[in-house]
Order: C-alpha cells, then structure tokens, then sequence
RNA sequence: GGAAAGAUGGCGGAGCUUGGUUGAACGCGCACGACUCGAAAUCGUGUGAGCCCCUAAGACGGGCUCCGUGGGUUCGAAUCCCACUCUUUCCGCCA
C-alpha cells in the first residue's frame, strides 16, 4: 500500500512512478474523497466532543438534583446526527482504502521503465555446456531415467503434475536440503508454516485483492474474507509473521527461510515450449525473507541476491542475474532481479529465483511495524523476499546441463552427501 | 464435535454485580531525573496506538477513536444484550 500522505504532498511524483510500471493512475477523485473524508470528520468529532462534554456534567446535575430530560432530548438528536456522519465517513474511507489497495508499488528510481524487454542482463556466471553429442531435453532426460513420472502425475491429479520417482525424488530432496543446510548457516531462521492461509495474508502479501483468483481455495466459507487458500508462496506466509506488530529494534535485521510446496493455478499461461516441470500447479520452493529498517533494506537486498546466485553457483549451472525493468517487476515490489538458469533444450535463460525488495509496501498493507529508539515512534519495516531456490526450474537445468552422451546425468558434488554419495544417475 | 470459564495497556492484574469525572487502580518492567566516585538500593517524574486541529515546525496546546472482533440498547458502555473469533480446562474422536 502507497502512503496517502505522499499522494497528498507530491501527487507527481506517484503518479510518474506507476506509470513507470505501466500503470496509469489519476488520482483526482482520491484526493477529492480524502479532502470531503477529511472535513467531514472535522466536523463529526466537533459533535462528539460536545457530547463527551455534556455527558461528563450529567452526573453533576443529577448530583444536584437537577432537570435533565432536556438534555437527554437534545442529546439524542445530536447521537443522530453522529451516528449518520460517522456512517458517511466511513463510506469514504472504504473506498479510500479499496483505491489505495488496488494500487502496486512504485518502483525504486534507478529503475527502467517498461516491460521485459527493458530488463537488463547484469552479470553472467559460467557458460554454456557444449556437448559433444545430440543433448536431449529435460523432459525426455528424466522421463528415461525414470526419476519424473509426469504421465501417471496427470493420472492422478490432472495437468501440471507429476511424481518424482526414486532418485528423482531423492535428487529433490537433496537440493531442499541443500538450500535448507545453505540458509541455517547464514544464520536464517528456518520456518515451517501452514500451507493454508487466511485472507489477510493474501492481501498484507500484495497478492490480493488483484490476483485472488490465481490460488487455490479451499472449500468452506462463501465469503473469501473466511476462507482458507493454499499459499502461492511461501513468501506470504513468511511476510505476515509479525502483521499487526510493533517489533523490537534489536530483531532487525530479522532473516527468515521457509520450505513450502507453492500451489498455484497459473490459469492461462500455458505455452509449448514449457514442457515438463518448468510450470506446474504444485512446486517445491526454499524461500528466503528479510525485515528490514528502511536504511539497511537494500543491504538486506544484495545479501539475499548473493546467497541466491551462490547457490546456483555451487550448483555449478550456467546462470545470469538480471535487473529488472519497473514494468516486470511484480505489482508489491520496487525492486526486483531474476536469477535466470540456463536451458539448454529451450535455448533460453528461465528463472529459477526472483529477489524482490518491497520496501514497505507490504509492511504497510498487514501493518508491520519496528519501534525506532531514535524517535521511539513506530515505523513500517521493509520486507524483502528471495527465493533460495524454486526447484522446479533447477531439476531441468541440472538433467540438462549435467548430461552425459549415455542419458545418464551426473549429480553436482554438492548434492551427492545428500544422495548417499552417488554421482550418476543412470538408467534402472 | 460437546461442556465450562475466559479475552483489559510491554507483562501481571483490578474494574464488570450497582453503566457516568477510568485510557483505565495496583504491582512489575522500562525511560529520565535526584542521591552516589560509580553501581545497587531508595526517592521523584514519566511510560500504548491511530487519526485530526493548531503550528514555519515541534511540543510536556486542543480534540476524536481504540479495554478480542462486529453489531445493538442508552443521553452516556471496558461495564448491559446479541453474534462471531480465539484461548484455557474437561469430555469425545483421532494420525
């Protein structure tokens, strides 16, 4: 959520930062329902006051055993008059909020505006395997080895399924354990939360009320404000831990990771070329969260970003980090840098972590705050995300980048403590 | 799932029977000050959040709202009524 008090004082300046993200917003109406809110107001706690005041003497009158059935009389014509102002005011400020609500982020200044097509390639680490025979594509690759069992996945739950068999699955769960081992290192915090979560996370993440159709719900109360939703992200979940809190300075930097499936509908976005695990509707992701002060939030930033690439990196696959032009980054972020992971059947870059820094956005959506010592007021933490990583993108790459001429594909060192030190895996 | 009790400020805990001067006694914690060479102890003062007005700005200037949430009764509600949520205990069920 946008501070309405910036819309107020420098109108411009949000205006030509939405429109950087594509987004083109007229704020006239807004400021014209803060300004009636605003009056209005004024004069309904005018009204109140009179009341509290007369009511405080009413038992010194009675006291004096004095008449006060005019007073009462008087009295109620003026709790009328509160109660239907006090409505009015509180139609303005619904749609204030649902105005504000429904706006994204600004992004940071440095970035560029417009669409993928701005996003620029800001560091390349390794290079593209050559291989010295025809490499076959991930989908084939695991689907000979027997390690991914997409066709029985859709018997059983439908398209964007499947199983991970064997050393597939032991493959998945060593780099969850990987990542898992990377981050408690780092000194995160590790955080297994629900996978089911209630509106509020949804709208405090940024992800509702625009995108509530893209996730799972779950049977229940009609009303979505009740109901329950299998998390997009574990994001989400993790950036709703202290909603509605007043944190302690000393906890920040607070650093978070979580292991979650993410569940997701992805309605629509089907394409030829992302064959296999690249899009599912169920995916196992490791996801790294910040808060931050404000101050130390883009130090906070470099080091999720860091610890992304350096697990791709220890990995050993070919990969790029791209910043992100304003018009990609997604509607919650002001900043966000992809770590793109190379594959080679699709001939392109597919992203395999996304680190986002939302500055407070969020913090102010679910109302996160820290106590500040230097002016002991509340203030809004910055929230940032990364992933650390979505293995759905990374199975691909390895398969892919660590094929042999055999079909067999030989397992990054790093993993191999976690497979009971095989190297290869080969066909049963 | 059934029954009972409960939900008050950073924490503990009054107030609710008998609605009014209670944003909330008291204690703890914390902050500042005094005392001290310094500390402890002691004493004093203060100590929630949001919004609005005033102001160049700020305030230890004024106002409004918040005692789980939402409604209701009333001139007036932490206090009465209703619904919901959650917590605890007991029973049932169960990996």
């Amino acid at each position: 959520m946008l501070d309405l008090n910036l819309i107020r004082n420098d109108t411009q300046k949000v205006v030509d930062a939405l429109q950087k993200k594509g987004h083109t917003v007229d704020f006239t109406e807004l400021l014209q329902w803060d300004q009636e809110r605003k009056a209005k107001k004024q004069s309904v706690e005018a009204l109140k006051a009179e009341r509290n005041k007369v009511s405080g003497e009413i038992p010194k009158l009675k006291k004096q055993g004095q008449p006060v059935d005019h007073i009462f009389q008087a009295m109620r014509e003026l709790g009328d008059k509160i109660t239907e102002s006090d409505k009015e005011v509180a139609e303005l400020e619904g749609k204030i909020n649902d105005f504000l609500l429904a706006l994204p982020n600004m992004p940071d200044d440095d970035l560029v505006g417009g669409e993928k097509e701005n996003n620029e390639v800001i560091k390349l680490v390794g290079e593209k395997p050559s291989y010295d025979f025809t490499p076959k594509n991930h989908v084939d690759l695991c689907v000979d080895l027997g390690i991914i069992d997409y066709e029985r996945g859709v018997k059983l739950s439908g398209g964007g399924f499947w199983l991970y068999r064997g050393l597939g699955a032991r493959l998945e769960w060593a780099l969850l354990n990987f990542f898992i081992d990377e981050h408690i290192k780092d000194g995160y915090e590790f955080i297994l939360p629900p996978h089911q979560l209630g509106y509020n996370c949804g709208l405090g993440a940024g992800q509702f009320p625009k995108f509530a159709d893209e996730v799972y719900w779950l049977e229940g109360e009609e009303d979505r404000k009740k109901n329950r939703f299998m998390l997009p992200t574990a994001e989400t979940a993790l950036v709703n831990v202290y909603a509605n809190e007043i944190m302690d300075e000393s906890m920040l930097p607070l650093k978070l990771f979580a292991y979650t499936p993410c569940y997701r509908k992805e309605a629509g976005s089907y394409r030829s070329e992302e064959r296999g695990m690249i899009r599912g509707h169920q995916f196992n992701k490791v996801e790294m969260v910040q808060y931050a002060k404000p101050g130390e939030s883009m130090v906070a930033f470099e080091e999720l970003l860091g610890k992304a690439a350096s697990l791709v990196e220890k990995l050993g696959l070919h990969f790029r980090v791209s910043k992100l032009a304003a018009g990609d980054c997604s509607a919650s972020m002001a900043r966000t840098y992809d770590i793109e992971v190379w594959i080679p059947s699709m001939g392109i870059y597919k992203e395999v972590s996304s680190v986002s820094n939302a500055n407070d956005y969020q913090a102010r959506r679910n109302n996160t705050r820290y106590r500040d010592s230097a002016t002991g007021k509340p203030q809004y933490v910055h929230t940032l995300n990364g992933s650390g990583l979505a293995t759905s993108r990374v199975i691909p790459a390895i398969v892919e980048q660590y094929q042999n001429a055999d079909g067999s594909v030989t397992v990054p060192e790093v993993l191999r403590k976690y497979m009971g030190g095989i190297e290869v895996i080969t066909k049963k």
